[in-house]
Formats: C-alpha cells, structure tokens, sequence
RNA sequence: GCUCCCUUCGUCUAGAGGCCUAGGACAUCGCCCUCUCAAGGCGGUAACACGGGUUCGAAUCCCGUAGGGAGCGCCA
C-alpha cells in the first residue's frame, strides 16, 4: 500500500467585485475537502489586475472567511508580492523556446479577431509571432506562451469526468504584459506547483482555461493537480447571479443576522447531496463532503430555503450565542439590550422558534427593552376595548399582589381572570398582550410577562387603560 | 460563429437497468395542535426536455434534436 499524498486545496478569488455566496460555496468546497481529508486549505489573493483589484474587496473576502469559521492554514498569499517568481519562471520559458516574445500591436490583433469572426471561425493568435527574430521598434513586446500545436489534452475532472481538448483549439496566450506583469493564467499555475496543490476546486467556468494550464504545467515540469469544476450557482430567477439578487457582499448576510453556518450547510446543499439530509452541523458536512459526489448542473439560490435553515440553525443554536448576536441586532436598531444577560437570554429562547434570523429576532424583540412607541391599530382596536377594561384591571390587581414573578405564577394569575371572568384563556391573553407588547404577536404571554418584569408589566396595563379611556385615541 | 459543459416537481435534490405507481426538502394548499405568531404533526397539488435506438425491461446506457450556460481579453 502507498500513502496517498496528502491533500492541498486552496481558494483564491481575485479582489475586483465582492465576495458573493457564488465565492462562497467554492471556497467552503475547497475547505470542506481540505478538512474532510486532514489536508491542507490555502487562502490566495490573486491580485494581479492592479487596475480593478481593491482593498474593499481584500478586506470582504478576509472578513468574510473569518466571519464564516473557513480558516486557512496557509496564506492569505498575494501574488503582486510574487512577481518577481513569475518573471524568473518566465525567462527559463523564454530560454527553452516553449514561450516567445510577440511585437503584434493591438490595431493587428483586433483586425485579426475581426477577420476570423467574419469568417465564423473561433477568433484567436495564430503564432505569427513565433518566427519573428527581431524586436519591432515602438513596439513593447508581450511574452506568448507556445502552446503545442497539435494532440490532445484530456483533463479527467472529478465532478464532469473525462473531458478532451484539442490542441489545435488553443492559441498562444498571452503570460507577461507589455508593461512586464505577469497575468492570471500563468500566475495560476506558478502558484499551483509552487504551493503543492493538489486539487484544484473552482467554479466550472474555469473549466475551458484548464487545458492550457495543464500545458502550462507540463512545461515548467510540474505535475498537473487533480480538477474539480463545481457548477455555478444562478439567481432566485435562473439568470446569472446579480446584484438584485444574490451577488451581494457576503458580509451583508452577516448584517441581516444569518447564522454563517446555516450560510454554510444552505449552500453545500447546493450542488451536493448526502441521502435526504438537509440540516447538517459542521462537523457533519466535514465528514459526510466528498468532492465525487458533486453534481454537475447549475443550482438556482433560493433565498426562502436559506431563510428555513436559518431559522433551524437558530432553534439549535447555544442560547449565549443567540443573546449575543441579538444584543448586536438591537444595537444596530438603536436599541440597548441593556447589562441583563441572564434576561437577554430568556428573550433569545423565547424567541427562538419564530425568528428567521436574528435580525427578525430583533425585530419582534424591541418592546421588551424599550417602550413601544404606540399600539397597532388593528390589534388595539380589537382587543382594547371598554368589554377588555375589567379584565385588564383584574391583571394588574393580581400581577401587584404576586409574590413571586416568574412564568407559572404570571400564568396562574392570567387563568385565574379567565376562570373567574368565564372567558377562555384567549379572551385574557390577547388584551394583556397588546398591553405589554403594542401589538398582537409574540412569544407565549406568561413567558413574556415574565421576562418583561413586574414594574413594566404594570406600567404598560395603566398605559392600556388609559388608552381605553381615552376611547382609543393615541 | 467556434470549442466545451449542462438538462428529474416552481426551487434544491434522491436515483448509478428491474426496489420507481419516481423518494425527501423548501415554497404552496388543507387539516390537527393552540392564548397570538411560530414551531411541530398529518395529508394534498407538482417532475424524468423531446425523438430515436440498445434491452425481456430505461429516469438510469448510446445517438440525435431542442433549450440553457461558459469560454474564445495585454480580465480573473
């Protein structure tokens, strides 16, 4: 038996849009393998369009990972730092004859693509260059790299299988710039052999650049990695993901109070299946992942689907983890959660079970923490009527004279005014909730009662009497 | 235009020749539970793109067709 090398992935998006969840689910792939195989996960910049990359987008991508637990072990690399690496490899190129320099200017070359194209041919260099011996003065040169002209490429892809190339359909690509920088192609494949990938996991679009990596790879004398071209994800619409839909920063999912690992396990679903499983831990995905059992057709987001995992991921969740990122969301609504963690928590519980993110939590969470600023008007106009004032007042005779304040006392009193009243629990509780809450929805009332505490309990029942009084105005 | 890729309910998917009268999940509809909203339970509607083969037998294999996508940059 030989030991199978060990695994090398790496995800290495280019800073010139924001990380999307299309960035995502590659880079969780490429982690989940790593991981699934006790192998290794690289992070890579691949910056080398000067002009378009930005350090927004840098700090998006870095930020993100963090926030989504997808930790490298090595990197983040930046290959504007490894110039000097591509521009020796360049020369032993140019020096064994498997890369030339081309003094084509870019008037002959757009006159060429538009000569094939009327042609109906596949526009492409056709290597007039390769015989030239001398520099054309004016004109600062590109490095092509000599693609061979003829035979195959097979690239025997671990989700799309065996795929052939012809040669003969590849032109001379262009490595270095006129102005001396290297470009993503070949940066791409310096990096692979350098940094001991062994799978290459990204998005099928990159599957038609893959044979001219390999050809890449074999003439600096590397081994080809092991491919993988995970199909796209589309939009709610099955049109190429946008910015109305999904191709939004990844750190917004963050904002609008998703879990990242309900981000992480909607996402693997996509693509990917292990039986009819759809909630999975981390620990799960890690160990039921396998990149064999990737599909090959595009997937379209859903972002309802999200939204029910979230919620499932929430009903799970650690309840400190909960409080804490409910006391970030009612900051970010201007409200202070307050110093009472034991209460943040109750409230977390409570309502755990009818919050689709944390955001929702928030939301539905304020008049717990601060006084709501008027009732709803359907609700009030219902349930706070001149019929409710006794049984309103009952409330707040009995909630003052209670000894302790927690849920099943609260309770006992509410069934009391019920029984005594001869109303169902129904007739009590939903008066005494647009009471305390403004509105009529919220978690079980003598769960919330309670969490709400005695004194604000009774100071929103005068409120509401009043109101009542006034015969509803305000 | 050329090359390459893809095609099961509205959506995500199970399915590797008979287990398929095509299963699960989201969404949707109905019922139950119930102090509201949820959560949960039960049930319904809903798909093998089309046409040829191969085979006793095809969602599964082969060939076409149609539709969709990607690439063809001194972008990545």
């Amino acid at each position: 038996m030989s030991e199978l090398p060990p695994v090398v992935t790496r995800f290495a998006p280019s800073p010139t849009g924001m990380l999307h969840i299309g960035g995502v689910r590659t880079a969780l792939f490429c982690w989940l393998y790593a991981r699934h195989c006790g192998g290794k996960f690289i992070l890579r910049i691949e910056d080398t369009d000067r002009e378009r990359s930005t350090e927004e987008a840098v700090r998006v991508i870095l930020e993100g990972m963090a926030w989504l637990g997808l930790d490298a072990d090595e990197g983040p690399y930046y290959q504007t730092q490894r110039f000097e690496r591509y521009r020796s490899v360049i020369s032993q190129l140019l020096e064994q004859g498997r890369a030339y320099r081309c003094y084509c200017t870019k008037e002959e070359l757009e006159a060429m693509r538009a000569e094939q194209l009327a042609a109906k041919q596949k526009p492409r260099y056709d290597g007039r260059c390769r015989e030239r011996s001398k520099p054309r003065a004016g004109v600062a040169p590109v490095v092509r790299f000599a693609n061979p002209l003829d035979g195959e490429v097979v690239v025997d892809d671990q989700v799309h299988g065996r795929v052939v190339f012809q040669n003969t359909e590849l032109d001379d690509l262009i490595i270095e710039r006129s102005d001396g920088n290297p470009t993503y192609n070949f940066c791409v494949v310096v990096d692979d052999a350098d940094m001991g990938v062994t799978h290459v996991i990204r998005g099928d679009d990159h599957l038609n650049n893959t044979p001219r990596q390999i050809n890449m790879l074999l003439a600096i004398g590397a081994t080809p990695p092991a491919y993988a071209h995970l199909p796209m994800i589309l939009g709610p619409d099955g049109a190429k993901l946008s910015k109305r839909h999904g191709a939004v920063s990844v750190l917004q999912y963050q904002e609008e109070g998703y879990l990242p690992e309900a981000l992480l396990n909607y996402l693997v679903r996509l693509g990917w299946s292990h039986g009819d499983q759809e909630y999975f831990t981390l620990e799960e995905m890690v160990g039921a992942f396998d990149i064999k059992d990737v599909n090959k057709s595009a997937s379209a987001f859903n972002p309802e689907k999200l939204l029910w995992l979230d919620q499932q991921h929430i009903m799970r969740a650690p309840a400190a983890r909960l409080a804490a990122g409910l006391a970030e969301q009612l900051a970010a609504l201007g409200v202070d959660a307050g110093a009472d963690e034991q209460r943040l928590v109750g409230v977390a519980n409570a309502q755990r079970e009818r919050s689709r993110t944390l955001k929702e939590m928030a939301q539905a969470s304020v008049f717990f923490f601060r006084d709501f600023e008027r009732f709803e008007e359907k609700a009030a106009a219902k349930h706070l009527t001149a019929a409710t004032l006794p049984l309103l007042q009952a409330l707040q005779e009995g909630f003052a004279s209670l000894g302790e304040w927690n849920a099943g006392a609260v309770h006992e009193v509410i069934n009391a005014v019920a029984t005594r009243s001869g109303q169902g629990l129904g007739k009590v509780a939903q008066p005494l909730r647009v009471a305390v809450s403004g509105g009529a929805v919220s978690p079980p009332i003598d769960i919330t009662v309670a969490l709400l505490g005695r004194e604000r309990t009774l100071a929103s029942l005068a409120r509401a009497c009043a109101h009542i009084g006034q015969g509803g105005a305000g």
